[in-house]
DNA sequence: CACATCACG
DNA sequence: ACGTACGTGATGTGC
């Protein structure tokens, strides 16, 4: 039979330190509780033990400190991110059943060491699982000490019995405590010998083995300055070493009984990981012995219940039936479609004439009338509910302004998380799709209620109604419309490309001397500095880098280089987009990307499959692929984009009178900043010193670091940061709005746009240095970028309305942050060039007015 | 599947 | 002193 012993805090100290700092859903972090847990596992796998207990220190004085009220004084205290999972380890090992020992006034030390010694002498076999290597003093045949160690996410375990402490240490396990009384332990704030190290104090243990037969031989050591280290530090020693002692008698007896290493895996347990969203330990548990996985999760799965629809009469029922109803969910699939009512679910599966075409015209007809429609990614079901009206809802939105960081928001967390309804895994539940949908539509409805008070208590019901959901059915047009795209020219293209591939990778690879990938990173640093010997050490954690800010140092002097920048703007170029978007071209010569509403952490939209928001610009070659996206018949395209949108709204927002004043007078942004900090007068303004304050505009939008600005501009931070200080003199406002809003998003957790759209910022209680100044960076940015995306995503809604409402036959198809495309009809150009660009521009009023411009042209590449 | 790289605002 | 610009998505490589 087997025992395995943990030291709760220190293997919890050690998950804390092994895994980056996540908070789940709720602000709380749990990367000890995962790490302690993943360590354990992977030990209990290995180990198969039959008993298990954990040991903890309670936090009050033990005999140590009473003895000696240094003791641990040297010791840094507990980040508060680490304290605070303290509870919820506790918390989840009961609820598995573990069993934990704390004793006051013995650390977990003490009880192990008793606990293992009563164990052995009981005959089992014991596995000690601790971070500590002081633990080793209590290594033996029978008693292993197991230290983890844990690397990118996977732990890896030293095992020592005595024989290995001997083999490493060169000293048995009871003498390495009369080593710690000599070399002493800075952490502890044990004293030990002056200069007296790991060393020294090992080798003078492995001849005389204790203190007492040391001291009995001092007379034996030679060296000088140690001898009468050792004769003055004597009682230190002594000390020390009682100190260092792990106490083996503790009164505490070992519970069997208790200790009984099953069922981790309960009702209990399942409750308190979910309830702290640990997942992946969820289903760990169920591939460890001892727990009935399937038993647990049946009890705990949602009983649900549909019916698939599958004749006329019953299908014209359910259209009678939602007629009537005062609120439907709705949820689409591509064989057919569910239906929500109040109570029931039906699926309606297509067949004979009921086919998607009839189905959606039903339902887009019974849902005349006032109802609300309950929905969870409305963009997928606008083809059963026709255009957007009060009263249609998206939970999936709703959830996304909750908790824009998580990116995703699939019906079994939404459930799990809003409603305590387990629905089991996602990819489980996607398999069946008529189900899927089911409880897509059916959960929809209860959703709502959830997510709507939450939503108005966090103050951005008039975001989600007047922005979010008009929004929805925007995307949902320009989607559906899609873009033509030239596959003949994008073919040329990608000729053109290949020929100068090949070309270039002949001349590569003859200065290399040899043939490699290109495309191979890893491959192209060890030619390039190893090889070739090219000075530039390493960078990134694989190895050499070789991004282009590198290179291009380099391509002054190495002819090599330059080819291989140009080789892989091509490669880029051909495979990204010449050869990459043909694959989306449709039957219709169109390219339908999506318009994700609920990614971004600011409030912006993105785009995928492909990405449209990408496309080439900063350099001819590349901007000529813009010629392939073009306007269908008696169409050209109208392109319009904000100007300085973001400083605008800086201006706006700190109050910064010369800032407004250099808008309102239409003067070049960066000059006049350049003016101001440089003191030169507006038209003495250097090319370079425009450079400058241009960068540094940048830098206050992005939220500012002198390394960053330094970088950017290739000046020495000494410079950057007077730069900075400069900018900050003359825009005194700018400096205490920045200030401001990272002091209000620290108390808050969250920034705010202007239109009350909120971005968490966990990242600001860090008490790691960096993650902190990310999220004070970011605190500065996401109020500009995210008010920004806001007015952007208004003007959008009021571009769209005013055309329908015009009856024009343009249609927005593209939208690139601060830009929008027209797919313009030749008679409405003028109409429409005067619509967009005033709808832009009255988006949002300001203290310093919106400046859009529209352009036209037969293709996008004209008109930008 | 993570990483490096590079395209855009 | 710590090492950094903010926000995205697609591709190719290599474990």
């Amino acid at each position: 039979m087997k025992l395995l012993l943990v030291d709760g805090y220190s293997i919890l100290n050690r998950g804390f330190y092994g895994l980056p700092l996540l908070s789940n859903k709720d602000g709380i972090y749990t990367n000890a509780v995962l790490g302690f847990l993943n360590i354990l596992f992977k030990v209990t796998e290995d180990e198969k033990p039959d008993y298990l207990t954990v040991a903890f220190d309670v936090h009050a004085p033990t005999f140590r400190h009473k003895m000696y009220e240094g003791y641990k004084g040297t010791r840094k205290p507990m980040p508060e991110e680490l304290k605070m999972q303290l509870p919820i380890i506790r918390e989840v090992l009961s609820s598995m059943q573990v069993n934990i020992v704390e004793m006051e006034g013995y650390e977990a030390d003490d009880l192990l060491g008793t606990l293992a010694g009563q164990a052995e002498r009981a005959g089992l076999d014991v596995t000690l699982l601790s971070g500590d290597r002081d633990l080793l003093q209590i290594a033996s045949e029978k008693i292993k000490i197991s230290i983890p160690k844990t690397t990118g996410g996977k732990t890896e375990t030293f095992n020592y019995y005595a024989s290995d402490v001997a083999r490493e240490y060169g000293v048995t396990p009871l003498e390495f405590i009369e080593v710690k009384a000599l070399q002493g332990d800075s952490s502890d704030n044990i004293p030990g010998v002056s200069k007296v190290g790991p060393k020294t104090a090992t080798e003078l243990i492995a001849t005389y083995h204790s203190l007492e037969n040391l001291y009995d031989h001092i007379d034996e050591i030679t060296k000088k300055a140690l001898h009468e280290n050792l004769v003055n530090d004597k009682e230190m020693a002594f000390f020390s070493r009682t100190l260092s002692r792990i106490e083996v008698n503790a009164p505490i007896e070992l519970n069997l009984e208790a200790s009984k290493f099953e069922k981790m895996l309960n009702d209990a347990s399942m409750d308190v990981l979910l309830k702290y969203n640990l997942k992946s330990v969820i289903t760990k548990l169920e591939n460890i012995g001892g727990s009935d996985a399937s038993a647990v999760k049946e009890n705990r799965m949602e009983e649900f219940n549909f019916e698939v629809v599958k004749d006329f009469n019953k299908t014209e029922e359910i259209i009678s039936k939602v007629t009537k109803a005062g609120e439907v969910g709705i949820a689409a699939t591509d064989t057919g479609v569910a239906l929500a009512l109040a109570g029931n679910t039906y699926f309606v599966r297509f067949y004979g004439f009921v086919n998607k075409d009839y189905m959606q015209n039903a339902v887009v007809n019974a849902l005349k009338g006032d109802m609300r429609v309950t929905t969870l990614g409305i963009k997928d079901v606008y083809d059963y509910t026709g255009d957007y009206r009060p009263g249609f809802e998206d939970c999936e939105i709703l959830a996304y302004l909750i908790d824009p960081l998580k990116g995703e928001y699939p019906v079994t967390y939404l459930s799990e998380r809003y409603l305590n309804k387990f629905f089991g895994d996602e990819k489980e539940l996607v398999k069946d799709a008529e189900k899927y949908a089911a409880v897509k539509a059916s959960i929809s409805a209860e959703l709502f209620k959830v997510l709507e008070a939450e939503v108005d208590k966090l103050n951005m019901l008039k975001l989600y109604r007047d922005v979010e959901m008009p929004l929805s059915y925007v995307l949902y047009s320009m989607e559906r419309e899609g873009v033509l795209v030239d596959r003949k020219a994008l073919k040329e293209y990608s000729d053109k490309c290949l020929e100068g591939i090949a070309r270039l990778e002949k001349k590569i690879y003859e200065e290399a001397g040899t043939e490699f990938n290109i495309n191979s990173p890893k491959q192209l640093g060890e030619i390039l500095f190893e090889k070739l010997q090219l000075p530039g050490g390493k960078k990134t954690k694989s190895g050499y880098s070789t991004a282009a800010d590198v290179l291009e140092k380099l391509s002054v002097d190495y002819p090599i280089v330059n080819d291989i920048l140009e080789y892989r703007t091509l490669s880029k170029l051909n495979s990204t987009y010449a050869e990459g978007l043909q694959n989306y071209i449709s039957e219709d010569g169109r390219i339908h990307a999506h318009f994700n509403q609920t990614i971004t952490a600011t409030g912006r939209l993105s785009s995928t499959d492909p990405n449209l928001q990408n496309i080439p610009i900063r350099t001819e070659l590349g901007r000529e692929l813009r010629k392939v996206f073009y306007p269908k018949d008696g169409f050209t395209f109208v392109d319009a984009d904000y100007s300085q949108i973001e400083l605008r709204l800086m201006a706006h927002m700190s109050g910064d009178e010369k800032m407004i004043q250099a808008f309102k007078e239409g003067k070049d942004i960066h000059r006049s900043t350049a003016s101001h900090v440089f003191n030169t007068p507006f038209d003495e303004v250097t090319a370079e010193q425009r450079r400058s304050a241009k960068a540094v505009n940048f830098g206050i939008i992005y939220g500012i670091s002198d390394f960053g600005l330094s970088r950017d501009i290739g000046i020495d931070m000494k410079s950057a940061k007077k730069y900075k200080e400069d900018y900050f003199g003359n825009f005194p406002k700018i400096k205490k709005y920045l200030d401001d809003t990272v002091k209000k998003a620290k108390e808050d957790g969250f920034t705010t746009t202007l239109f009350g759209r909120i971005r968490p910022i966990p990242e600001l209680k860090s008490s790691n240095f960096m993650q902190r100044s990310f999220g004070e960076r970011v605190a500065m940015n996401a109020p500009l970028q995210g008010t920004a995306a806001d007015i952007m995503k208004i003007a959008m809604i009021n571009i769209f309305n005013r055309m329908k409402a015009e009856n024009l036959e343009s249609k927005m198809l593209i939208q690139v942050h601060d830009e929008v495309l027209i797919e313009t009809k030749l008679s409405e150009k003028d109409t429409v060039m005067k619509l967009v660009s005033e709808e832009m521009e009255k988006a949002a009023s300001l203290s310093v007015d919106l400046l859009a411009e529209a352009h036209d042209g037969a293709t996008w590449y004209d008109a930008k």
